[in-house]
RNA sequence: GCUCCCAUCGUCUAGAGGCCUAGGACAACACCCUUUCACGGUGUAGACGGGGAUUCGAAUUCCCCUGGGAGUACCA
């Protein structure tokens, strides 16, 4: 077989969606599997609902998640422009090759008529199917419509590629990931392939672009099925060698429906503006549909793809639930690089003043409050106490926990005590130890003792390492909070 | 309405006729660890949608039903 090129085509009308994305990593995994080559391209035939902002998005978003392409609008490649709108004038010629050779033909339908014969087709609970009204128009009919200022649009003839190729009226394809799928292409209704404004529509577009950049292997959603066995005789009636097709099911939201922004977040940009990690991001997405051989889901990409098949993957449509990202997320953030969480939290920290730290303690203050975080942002509620001189007590922790005897008790020795501690951790921990040793003498539990001191320092019940805490705050800030705590 | 696709624990899945009294992961629950919350460890509960057929034997094959999804544009 000769090379193995597969695309990821998305159009620019939105961020990219984290179903494009998916679909784009299957792409990138085949290709990673088969030394072919990763192509994108921009299908922003309509120019309505394209924007640059949208096309920055999709770069940005597909690179973040490592699923770097050999070739495109940027890189550039053999068979470029690599963007719909810059190509606009190769796809007329083939529509004229197509009317030359009969498998399409001009229409003058408007849209009204079309309407109506749509609306006539429901009333009557019929399915339908263009009237192919047009098919037989003589050069006589025709000029004299275009005299009347119609423009015609152009249409592919179903029924006699079918014929010219088919022995029935079904069409067969051997689907990647589904297997043989077929269609009585009799039930398709001859579809527009260049609208009367002398622009492509999609089935065609990507037909030609997908032809004449030699993609081998088309990998994407199941909701283009339907589009699929349109082009195949498209590719046919060219003459054109039929690439394969895979079909992935799609992602469905926790209600079975399509995942979209009520479920919340849906672009891949959001997902990171969370606080999610891409790599997390990526593998999660990679078990939507696949499942790796030896059992170990927590894989890059690169291992992804060494035990990638696309046909392994399953052909059933699967729901996005938070609760495994979430854990993943959890997961990627506790492996990180001390140094790279360090920066990646930045951005959630904003509103302290992180300068109040030397860079030791700042790195600290992380390793002690990564622990419990999902999501990048949950930092920011985990380390309010760490900054300014004083804090601010929650009002249950005040009547729970500060308010009681044994509380007062435990700081009122705390302050004579700790006054003669040196802070750094090795000492606090042994101090802090016996500290606790010496109220569970007295019948008080550690967890009493330590709690008072945890609300008196941190104005809550729960959060990092007590010894640690002391340790980055120093002496003076945790005696005043102290202090500011006993009554 | 018509056409197509899909169907194993709540969710993601393993399973390609006997290895399945159906395995794993997340979530749930319990216990352990523990200076809190967590993390971690151990364990418990939890599924082959229904009905036929083929077979000595079916989660695995076939048919019907049901359920879910998708398509049905001069959108992509």
């Amino acid at each position: 077989m000769s090379e193995v090129r597969v695309r990821i085509a998305p159009s620019p009308s939105g961020n990219l969606h984290i179903g494009t994305a998916r679909t784009a990593l299957f792409n990138y995994l085949f290709a990673k599997k088969n030394n072919g080559k990763f192509v994108l391209r921009i299908e922003d035939t309509d120019a309505e609902r394209t924007s640059q902002e949208y096309i920055d998005n999709i770069f940005d978003s597909l690179k973040a998640l490592g699923l770097n392409w050999d070739e495109g609008p940027d890189v550039g490649g053999a068979y470029g422009p690599y963007t719909q709108s810059e190509r606009f004038d190769i796809y007329p010629k083939y529509a004229q090759k197509l009317l030359e050779s009969g498998y399409a033909y001009e229409c003058f339908c408007t849209p009204e008529e079309l309407e109506a014969e749509k609306e006539e087709a429901t009333k009557n609970k019929k399915p339908y199917v263009y009237t192919k009204k047009c098919e037989n128009l003589t050069e006589e009919q025709k000029a004299k419509l275009r005299a009347e200022g119609r423009k015609p649009a152009i249409r592919f003839n179903i029924s006699k590629a079918q014929k010219a190729f088919h022995d029935t009226s079904i069409l067969k394809f051997d689907d990647l990931v589904k297997g043989e799928l077929h269609m009585d292409t009799s039930l398709l209704g001859d579809f527009v392939i260049m609208k009367s404004n002398g622009t492509p529509t999609y089935n065609f577009a990507v037909v030609i672009d997908d032809m004449l950049m030699k993609i081998s292997h088309i990998i994407r959603g199941e909701d283009h099925i339907s589009n699929t066995f349109k082009q195949i005789l498209i590719y046919e009636a060219l003459g054109a060698e039929v690439p394969r097709f895979g079909h992935l099911g799609m992602i469905l939201a926790p209600d079975r429906s399509k995942l979209s922004k009520r479920h919340g977040a849906t672009a891949v940009s959001e997902f990171v503006e969370k606080g999610y990690l891409t790599e997390a991001l990526i593998n999660f997405v990679a078990l939507l549909g696949w499942s790796p051989s030896d059992g170990q889901e927590i894989k890059t990409v690169d291992e992804i793809a060494q035990d990638f098949r696309i046909g392994d993957v399953s052909s059933s449509n699967s729901i996005f639930e938070y609760d495994k990202l979430n854990w993943m997320n959890g997961h990627y953030i506790k492996m990180l690089d001390i140094e790279d969480l360090k920066e990646r939290l930045k951005p959630y920290l904003t509103k302290y003043d992180l300068s109040e730290m030397t860079d030791a303690q700042y790195t600290r203050m992380v390793e002690v409050t990564r622990e419990p975080l999902t999501i990048l942002s949950d930092i920011t509620d985990a380390v309010p106490y760490f900054f300014g001189e004083t804090v601010e007590i929650d009002p249950k922790a005040q009547t729970e926990v500060l308010d009681t005897e044994v509380s007062q008790n435990v700081l009122k020795e705390f302050v004579k005590q700790a006054e003669g501690w040196s802070f750094d951790e090795e000492t606090l921990h042994t101090k802090l130890e016996a500290f606790r040793a010496q109220f569970k003498e007295l019948g008080i539990k550690p967890k009493i003792t330590m709690w008072a001191i945890r609300v008196a320092v941190t104005g809550r019940t729960c959060g990092a390492d007590m010894t640690a805490i002391l340790a980055i705050l120093g002496k003076d800030r945790v005696m005043k909070r102290v202090k500011m705590a006993m009554k």
